[in-house]
DNA sequence: CTAGGGTA
DNA sequence: TACCCTAGG
């Protein structure tokens, strides 16, 4: 998934508090993705209504936005458009990979071993066009705006918070930062233990915050040399070297440049052709962004009476973000 | 993932 | 109250 610079980058612990008054541009996709693969059963089943439905992304979505309003964040989702073409080859192996992990997970299921069954469904996760634009929809209910980017949606994000049109971008990938994005967040509203599948033991996960100019003036490089560090250890678009991993990238790209790296490795793609996808990137300024209030009919429309959320989960909820938000009126609600 | 109920 | 576990759809 995206790029691994975890190795070079630094995080700074933050509280989803002061992200308050925030405008908090959020990968969709990557979030989707996150709750398909975690909202799940014991046995690796999604959550899913009578009909058969999913319905893990949209009880990720309520309860996950109902607590970042609370804090009172302002997110606005952006939606991957069409890939670039470079990207065919991730998205071929990621759908392969997926059906290897289907097998896998019957198999475990057959075997009765529920804790690999669980953790191969995990990596079956697939987005269709109903799940997106329904996700859209309760994103609409919510009152919280979304963008759809032209292509890769990171880049969008991130072209919106260079605009300081949000003030930072939030994903678990790091493909934002190469895409210019001056701050990205991660883990937001994770907080506390975890559980790691498999294991008797817990993490303390928290949400970190990374600040593009401080990081690349720790590593004593420009935006461009991350961008060619990323090519040389593998991103969605490009396999990357074998044996080179983000910290004999950046000594290479340090020490030689990325000239002469492209000299002494052997790309399969044309690294140029990368470097623009991130340097020159597909985006949009057709999109509007402004905070409603939550409807909570329409919220027991979809939820309870499409999906079979419980009603009382739903007005719950709702009830206590009101609590949360109540001394604001919609007209100081659209500046916030 | 988060909510909510059970337990120390 | 703090933590742990499990259901949710």
């Amino acid at each position: 998934m995206g790029v691994n610079l975890r190795d070079i980058l630094e995080r700074d612990e933050i509280r989803l508090d002061s992200l308050a008054g925030k405008r908090v541009g959020v990968d969709a996709f990557n979030t989707l993705y996150q709750f398909l693969s975690t909202i799940r059963q014991k046995d690796g089943t999604p959550l899913m209504d009578s009909k058969g439905n999913v319905t893990s992304h949209l009880s990720g979505i309520f309860y996950r936005n109902v607590r970042l309003l609370e804090h009172k964040l302002l997110p606005v989702y952006v939606f991957d458009g069409e890939p670039p073409s470079l990207k065919e080859d991730t998205i071929k192996e990621r759908k392969e990979r997926k059906e290897e992990a289907r097998k896998k997970w019957r198999a475990a299921i057959v075997a009765g071993d529920l804790d690999r069954a669980k953790t191969y469904s995990q990596a079956t996760s697939q987005l269709d066009k109903k799940m997106i634009d329904e996700s859209k929809k309760l994103l609409d209910v919510l009152g919280i705006p979304h963008v759809q980017a032209p292509s890769e949606g990171e880049a969008q994000a991130a072209y919106m918070c260079k605009k300081s049109e949000i003030n930072v971008v939030a994903s678990q990938d790091y493909d934002s930062l190469l895409f210019g994005s001056p701050i990205l967040v991660r883990n937001i509203t994770i907080s506390g233990k975890r559980k790691v599948p498999r294991r008797n033991m817990y993490v303390r996960v928290h949400p970190e915050k990374m600040v593009l100019q401080e990081q690349l003036e720790r590593l004593g490089i420009s935006l461009e040399n991350l961008i060619e560090i990323a090519i040389l250890t593998g991103t969605d678009f490009n396999p990357g070297i074998k044996g080179v991993g983000a910290k004999t990238a950046l000594k290479v790209i340090k020490k030689d440049g990325f000239e002469a790296a492209i000299e002494k490795y052997d790309f399969q793609v044309d690294p140029y052709a990368v470097k623009k996808i991130f340097t020159n990137p597909e985006t949009t300024d057709d999109y509007k962004l402004s905070w409603g209030f939550p409807d909570e009919e329409k919220a027991i429309e979809l939820l309870h009476e499409k999906h079979e959320f419980s009603r009382e989960r739903i007005t719950n909820a709702l009830s206590k973000l009101e609590e949360a938000t109540g001394s604001r009126d919609q007209t100081s609600l659209d500046s916030w």
